[in-house]
Formats: C-alpha cells, sequence, structure tokens
DNA sequence: AGTAGCTGGATACTTAAAGTATCCAGTACT
DNA sequence: AGTACTGGATACTTTAAGTATCCAGCTACT
C-alpha cells in the first residue's frame, strides 16, 4: 500500500503521516525504490494507535513517541507495561514556588502523607517512581488550597483505584503472549483513565441530579 | 496590596497576573487612583486556585476562565457543581473520520454500548449532556483499536466511577453553605479526577511489581 | 516642590507544539 | 515520453501561553 491510501484508509492526512515518521512515532515503510516505500497493516495499527493516545489519551506527539518506544523495546507483558506506565506524562506540572518557607513547609507534609499513605496500603513502589512525585505536588497544591485531603479520605480513594487497577490488569492477564501485546497495554495503562474519568463525570452528574430531584 | 506583593505572595510573574485579568480569570483590583488598584485575600486565593486548575488539573486558560465563569455566576451547590461539570473540557477530541462506512458503523454500536450501559447503571443524564458524547466518542475510538470494552466490562469500572463519585459528593455535602463553596466545589469536581489517576497509576505499579516478584 | 519608582492599560514580542505546504529529484505506469 | 506520484528536506502557519516594553499618571520620600 502507497502512503496515499495509508492516508485514505486512516483519514490522516499524507503530511502528517510524513510528520509522525519524522517524529519517530511511525516507522518507516519498506522501501522498494529510492523514492518508493510499501506500507501494511501494521502502519494502519499503528496511526490508529497514535489518534488514539493523542486525541483520547491526550498525550503530546512527544509523549506519545516515549511510549510507542517503550513498547517497541521490550518483550514481557510486565515490563511493557511497567514501560509505558513511566513514559507516561504525570498529569501535575511543577507549580511556581511562592512563598520560600510556607512552601518547604507544604511540601514536607505532601511528602509525610504521601509516605503514610503508601505504607497504609502496603504498596510496594520505589520512592523514585514519577508517580509517588506527582502524587506529593498534587497534594501540595490541593494543601495550599485547603482542600480536605487527609490520609482517611485519601485512603478510600487509593481503595478505589486499586481496584480499578486489578480491573486493569485482569485483562493485562488475557493477552498475555499475544501480538498485539503492545498496543493492548497501552490501552490498559494509558486509556483507562480518560475512560474512568468519563465515567466518574456521568456517575457524578446522576448523583447530583438525583439529590435535586 | 499592589499588585508587587500580589505576585510576591503568590510566585506568579506581574506580567502573568495582567495576562490572568486581562483573560478573565482575576477580577481586577479595587481601583484607588487611575494607575492603582487594592488586591485582597481573595485575589491570592483565586491565583492559587487558577495555578491548580492549570498544572493539577490540565485545563488550558480558556477552560479555566470557564470553569471560573460558572463558578462566579451560581448560586446553589448542586447547580454549582454541574456547571463547572459542564464547563470542564471533555478529555476526548474529535479524531478525524477514515472510512466512511466504517465509521458510521463504529459509532453507532459505540452509541448503543453507551445506551446500554446508561440503562444498566440506571444513570438518569440527559444524552445531550457532553459526557455521554464524550464517552461515545472514546469507546469509538477503543473499538476502532480492538480493546475489549464490552459492556460487562464497562460497568464493572462504571460501579467503581460510582464509588468514587459518592466519595466526591460526600465532601459536598460537608461545604453546603459554606463561603469557599465555589473552590472546595472545584477541588471536588475538576481535581479530584487526576488525584483518582495518579493513585491508579500507583496502585497499577505495586500490582505489577507484587506480580512478577 | 521635585523626583524616583511604582502602577494600570495597551500593545508588541517570544517560544513551543503541532501540524501544513512547498520544492525537488527519482520512479512507475501507460 | 509524459503524467502522476513518491520520499526527503525544508519552510511556513497557527494557536496557546505567556513576557516584555511603553506610556502617562500617581505617591511617597526628601
Amino acid at each position: 500500500m502507497k502512503i496515499s491510501e495509508l492516508s485514505r484508509r486512516t483519514g490522516v492526512p499524507v503530511a502528517s503521516i510524513k510528520y509522525f515518521r519524522r517524529e519517530g512515532l511511525l516507522p518507516a515503510g519498506r522501501a522498494t525504490a529510492a523514492t518508493l516505500a510499501e506500507y501494511g497493516e501494521e502502519h494502519v495499527q499503528r496511526l490508529r494507535l497514535i489518534k488514539a493516545l493523542t486525541t483520547l489519551g491526550g498525550l503530546s506527539i512527544a509523549a506519545a513517541r516515549d511510549v510507542l518506544t517503550a513498547v517497541d523495546q521490550t518483550e514481557s507483558t510486565d515490563e511493557t507495561l511497567k514501560e509505558i506506565s513511566y513514559a507516561l506524562p504525570v498529569p501535575v506540572a511543577q507549580a511556581p514556588a511562592g512563598d520560600a518557607d510556607e512552601e518547604a513547609e507544604a511540601a514536607a507534609a505532601a511528602a509525610a502523607d504521601v509516605a503514610d499513605l503508601i505504607a497504609a496500603m502496603d504498596w510496594q513502589v520505589p520512592g523514585t517512581s514519577p508517580h509517588v512525585q506527582g502524587l506529593t505536588t498534587a497534594l501540595r497544591e490541593l494543601r495550599r488550597l485547603d482542600a480536605d485531603y487527609r490520609p482517611e479520605r485519601l485512603v478510600r480513594y487509593a481503595e478505589l483505584a486499586c481496584s480499578v487497577a486489578r480491573l486493569d490488569l485482569e485483562r493485562a492477564a488475557a493477552f498475555e503472549n499475544s501480538p498485539t501485546l503492545a498496543e493492548q497495554a497501552v490501552v490498559v495503562v494509558a486509556l483507562s483513565g480518560p475512560l474512568l474519568e468519563l465515567l466518574r463525570r456521568l456517575a457524578q452528574e446522576d448523583q447530583v441530579r438525583r439529590r435535586s430531584a
């Protein structure tokens, strides 16, 4: 299949396909001549995955590349899952520091909360995990807003998060050794989140509606 | 407090404060003269909220303005919650259409799945809700990736989402008639999601680690 | 009263991301 | 031989999110 047909099949403009290839998200086609290459179904699939990661997962092109690179370089399911997870950007940008003292104090308190939570949940995660860092930043931010996220409350959220993760990984077991392992793993790790968020909003909407009715 | 002090207190550059005011995220200070205005604690709080929405919530400036505008214009807790929820961008961009036939078929199937889910959960939400639309788009995208999100599986995610929403709204009850209602509501609706996502990733990391150990 | 240093408001500039578009020389069908 | 298409390189465009500059008015210190 030539690039024009790949474009037609996926709805992605030729110029964009070239862009993705340039950025390392899409492997080049099999060259049949100096100015001609052949594309296959794997390219169609890859483009779908790129679209899903960027539109549904909300990833930037650079982040999607990191995820796809991780996917292409690992073998076992578990390793793939971990790589994707770490390649994913944490949804917390570092906020600029305000008052220095206040800042340090808030950071310490947030770090303590995270440590408590990890202990309470008996989670075995390294302190260097980007998610631990991200959670600390997030709690610091929430603390500054006087939001009520004390450990007791946080634990209840964490327990639900555990259940979701169990559901996610249940699926991972099903495609152990599957040829589309990478794609499925990406879906479970990167696309489950936005889906859950949508469901949470719908559930919220329903409950608010019932309350005021 | 003058603008320079507001900047020092919050760590936000003066130019950025002016920018937020220009974009309608931050009310102007009380003018004391043609070229002088007085800012108060409410401006400090508002800037913190803006930072939280953009860095933690991942909202664009435009989206944050919509949320804050909704907040400023409503009175009751329930109304505020709904307005914020609707003002929040749905984390699903419309993907470009590929094959026309295939597309229509996938869209219909996704819409049916959503309808089934809503019926199964007995959710009372209007079909016009942006979240329903978003969920439909998301499922269409996932379906195209051959991801296994059949209704049975989806329902289990939905049930967990319900529990999370219950936890969220439990907090909303606590600040009924509170003077900081708006801020708290924003936290519950817009910032609970990123927090949950972080917890989900941590839980995933823990479970993968245990499995391979 | 003079002046250095802020201020609001307007406007111009900058940077980065995500594409788009153009150009070019080399095929490939007819 | 001619037309249409290709890969590759490069240039351009658009939008978001700030930053920086300018200006005239004020204000506080001296």
